[in-house]
DNA sequence: ACCTGAACACCGTTCAAGT
DNA sequence: ACCTGAACACCGTTCAAGT
C-alpha cells in the first residue's frame, strides 16, 4: 500500500496527472494492473489517496510553524504553507483538500487551521466559514495555477512568461472603451506573480475575519 | 458550430462532465465522430467553448443587473450570479472561466467585474488582484461542490443530507481533545446551505476590499 | 491475503478518402 | 469548406484463476 501511492506520486511528479495510469504505475512496481485494485476501489481513490500521501509532509511542515500571538499571522503562516505545496506539485490542484474521509492529513490540516480560529472571537458557523474561506481562497488559487500551460511548458513548447505575453497583448488590442478593465490591467498580469496574487487574495479574506472577530 | 455546442452543452446538462464523448456528441448530431475536429482542435477546447457558450445568458444577466451606488453591493450581485450558474451546471466548475482567450463571455465577465473596482479608490494592481480574489471565491467554492457526491445523487443513490450527516458522525467521533476544531464545528458541517457558506467566504473578501479602498 | 493474464467495453485522435 | 469510416493506440475495470 505503502509503496503503491509512493510510486503513484512519484509517477505524478514526474510527468503530471495524465501520466498516472494503472498501466504505468503496475510496471513501475513490477506487477499486473489488476493487483492496485486490491488496495485501492478505483482510479478516483487512488488519485484521493495519493494526494493525501503527499500532503503528509506539509501537515509536518504546519505542525512545525512558530505559533504566534496573533492566530490570523498564524493563518497567514498555514494558508501559505498549503499555497507552497500546490506551487510545488501542480497535479495536486484537483484533489487538493476533498473528501476527509479519505485524506486523513487533510482532516489534519483542517483542525489546524481551526484551531487558530478557536482563538479568535467568534461563533461556531463563523469558524466554520473561515476555515472554509481560506481553503477557498488555496483551491482557487490552485485552480488559477492549473489553468497555465504546465504541460505545455514541461515540454519546452512555451514559457511562462511569454504565454501571459501574448495574453496581455491581446487585451491590449481590445477597445479601451467597451473593455476599460481589462485594458487598464494588461500591464499587471504580464509577468505577474501567481504568489502575490494569492497573497493579495489571501490578504482580503484575512483582513475580512479580523474586522469580523474584532481583532 | 453553434449546434455542436448547443448539444455539447444539453448532454452535460443531462447527465455530467463524463457523458460529453466525442461519440456521443456525434451520434446527437447526426454524423461521424470525425466531424467534430473540424470545428475544434480536441476535447479540451471543447469544453472550454462549451463552458463559455452556457457563460453567455450569464453575462446576459449581469448585464441586466440593476447597479446601485455602492461598487462593492455590485461586485456582490455579480458573483452571486455567478455562483448561481455553477450550482445549476456543476460540471461547469472544471472549466469555469479560465483561458480568456477562448472564452469571450468569460473576459467580458471579468470586464463588468473589473469596472466596479474602477469606481473604487484603488491602484490598478489592486484592481487585478481584486477580480481575480472574487474569482477565486467562486471558483474555490464551485470546487467544493464538485467535490459532494453529485453523480451518486443523479443517480439516487446518496442524498445530500445523509452524505453531509455521515461525514458530521465521523467527526464527532473524533477524540475531542486532538480535534476541538472539527468537533466544534460538526454541527454546522451537518445540513449546511452550500449558498450560506461562499456567501460568507466573500463577504469577508469583500470587507477586507472596502476596507483597502477606504469605501 | 495477495497477485495475475486476459479480456471487455470503452476512450480521444488521426488520416486517407469522399462531396 | 465540410464530412466520413475505419483504424490506432490507448484507457479503467472485471473476473476467473492462481499462490
Amino acid at each position: 500500500m505503502e509503496s503503491v501511492l509512493a510510486e503513484a506520486v512519484a509517477l505524478l511528479d514526474e510527468a503530471g496527472a495524465a501520466a498516472l495510469t494503472f498501466r504505468a504505475l503496475a510496471q513501475r512496481l513490477g506487477g499486473g494492473v489488476a493487483s492496485i485494485y486490491w488496495y485501492v476501489a478505483n482510479k478516483d481513490e487512488l488519485l484521493d489517496r495519493a494526494a493525501d500521501h503527499a500532503m503528509g509532509p506539509v501537515l509536518n511542515d504546519v505542525d512545525k510553524l512558530p505559533r504566534s500571538d496573533d492566530p490570523i499571522d498564524d493563518l497567514r503562516s498555514i494558508a501559505l504553507t498549503l499555497f507552497d505545496a500546490i506551487v510545488q506539485r501542480p497535479w495536486l490542484s484537483s484533489y487538493f483538500m476533498r473528501n476527509t474521509s479519505i485524506q486523513t492529513h487533510t482532516l489534519g490540516l483542517y483542525e489546524k487551521l481551526g484551531q487558530q480560529t478557536l482563538r479568535l472571537d467568534l461563533t461556531p458557523s463563523q469558524r466554520f466559514y473561515a476555515v472554509s474561506a481560506i481553503v477557498g481562497v488555496v483551491v482557487g488559487s490552485a485552480a488559477d495555477l492549473g489553468q497555465e500551460p504546465t504541460q505545455d511548458m514541461l515540454d519546452g513548447n512555451v514559457d511562462r512568461d511569454a504565454y501571459l505575453h501574448r495574453i496581455a497583448q491581446d487585451w491590449r488590442d481590445l477597445d479601451p472603451r467597451e473593455f476599460p478593465f481589462v485594458h487598464e490591467i494588461a500591464d499587471e498580469f504580464d509577468g505577474h506573480d501567481d504568489a502575490d496574487q494569492f497573497r493579495a487574495a489571501l490578504e482580503l479574506t484575512l483582513t475580512g475575519l479580523r474586522l469580523q472577530a474584532g481583532a
